[in-house]
RNA sequence: GGAGGGUUGGCUGAGUGGUUGAAAGCACCGGUCUUGAAAACCGGCAUGGGUUUACGCCCAUCCAGGGUUCGAAUCCCUGACCCUCCGCCA
């Protein structure tokens, strides 16, 4: 959520650069309701006014003695007038809200300009992708051939998009957890924790994902209203909201691995084949809280222990830069990291880093007491993660893949594989 | 699943219809005292919104929503969450 008194007083120039990224704020619209508001809580108050006055002259003159019925008589229709105000505000003041609660974030002005990801810019590549002396093939072939991913097992189980994993490559798979956590944790500064899988539709709203993605999310039928999370982001991130953070407890730095479960009601026909785009996969994330100062510098930092992570694994990633028209609805800048494959002979994105500023902040009333000024001040939050967990195993099955079908296992992932160095094809 | 208790400011916690936005304590900030610190003493200290050049004034908020009333933290209803006991259970 933007700052509603910046959205106030120069909706304009939020307009211009909401553009940027393909959004189009209706100024004249909210500038409508704005005026009617402004009106019409004036009008509201001079009521309640009125009304505790009276209600207060009621109560001194009863305590005298005197007779109230001319008192009385004198606010008799107050209560009409003050309710049909009250209702009429409150309307007017939902309407504004579901506007302000659509409006995206604004871009950082070191965000490119573009109309979708094609227009993401590359910043940096890091690793040679491998050459091989074979045609190499795809984590589909390997897993299946291996015997150890069966996606027909999973699809008659529950249906598309699932996974089965089973003997070593499932234990790489929980080797891959196991070792991102130990790294952010031991090496990074993060704490780790253990998160509701589950969570209410208010820590959504926090977070961004609605009102506007509901589509993207399984809400759960029967007696509770809740949602399977779709990232860590979501819990980890609420951990925070509605507290006031003391100056000497920041930045807070959080490692959590859950499951993710996404609808994605829109990707029909995209990634069809393979472990790419899973409705349920793992995905270890980073969280920060932040000083607003500080949260640029953060997401720097964050980005870099993502990369840590592609590096221990030694397989060949880029940086890009999301453009305007690709960044997601609450980030102000997103880095994405790109994990060579050699199945499809391109670069995936495997972890997703943004900096929200004060946007998810002002929706959770996470906030801080700046000791500069004593008061409680909207944090800042970073996430990103560290890494998708599924796309990690994809990248290690076909960038350390043999000839033999076998699959040599990275160094750093083989103390959580029983020292194994290969698994055998 | 059954029975009961609770939810008040950063924290603890008073408060059952009329200057209560809310006692008191803690924490925090400033001052006096002190070589310095502590203690003691004095003072300050909620959040959001409207309005004003400004001092300020006004409104809302005591879990949420509804109701009763001239007037609700306080009474009634519904819901959420927390706690205790019983039952069941990984």
């Amino acid at each position: 959520m933007l700052d509603p008194k910046l959205l106030r007083s120069h909706p304009e120039q939020i307009a211009e650069q909401l553009r940027r990224r393909g959004f189009e704020l209706d100024v004249a619209r909210l500038n409508r309701l704005e005026a009617e508001r402004k009106q019409l809580q004036v009008q509201t108050q001079q009521l309640q006014s009125e009304r505790n006055s009276s209600a207060r002259a009621i109560g001194q003159a009863k305590a005298k003695g005197d007779d109230i019925a001319p008192l009385l008589q004198a606010v008799s229709d107050l209560k009409a007038r003050l309710e049909a105000a009250e209702e009429r505000l409150r309307e007017l003041q939902e309407e504004i809200g579901e506007v302000v609660m659509g409006i995206p974030n604004i871009p950082h002005e070191s965000v490119p300009d573009g109309t979708g990801e094609e227009e993401n810019v590359e910043l940096r590549r890091w690793g040679e992708p491998p050459r091989f002396d074979f045609e190499p093939r795809d984590h589909v072939d390997l897993g299946t051939a291996l015997g150890q991913m069966d996606f027909e097992a999973a699809a008659r189980m529950t249906g598309s998009r699932f996974t089965l994993l089973s003997g070593p490559l499932a234990r790489l798979h929980r080797a891959l957890i196991q070792f991102m956590l130990d790294l952010h944790t031991s090496e990074h500064g993060y704490t780790e924790v253990y998160v509701p899988y589950l969570v209410n539709s208010d820590s959504l709203r926090g977070t961004g994902q609605l009102p506007k993605f509901e589509q993207d999310l399984f809400r759960l039928s029967g007696e509770h209203d809740y949602y399977l999370i779709p990232t860590a982001e979501v819990p980890v991130t609420n951990m925070v909201r509605e507290t006031i953070i003391e100056a000497a407890d920041m930045p807070r730095r959080f490692v959590a691995h859950t499951p993710c479960f996404r609808s994605e009601a829109g990707s029909y026909g995209k990634d069809t084949r393979g472990m790419i785009r899973q409705h349920q996969f793992e995905k270890v994330e980073m969280v920060q809280v932040v000083r607003p100062q500080e949260s640029w510098q953060a997401l720097e930092q964050l980005t870099g222990h993502a990369e840590t992570v592609l590096q221990k694994l030694d397989l060949p990633y880029r940086v890009v830069v999301l453009c305007t028209g690709d960044l997601g609805f609450s980030a102000a800048k997103t880095y994405d990291l790109e994990v060579w494959l050699p199945g499809q002979q391109n670069y995936r994105e495997i972890s997703s880093c943004s900096n929200f500023v004060d946007f998810q902040a002002r929706r959770m009333k996470a906030r801080w007491r700046d000791p500069e000024t004593g008061r409680p001040e909207l944090v800042h939050t970073i996430n990103g993660s560290g890494l998708a967990v599924g796309r990690t195993l994809v990248a290690v099955m076909e960038n350390y893949q043999k000839k033999d079908g076998s699959i040599q296992i990275p160094e750093v992932l083989r103390e959580y594989m029983g020292g194994a160095e290969l698994i055998p094809g």
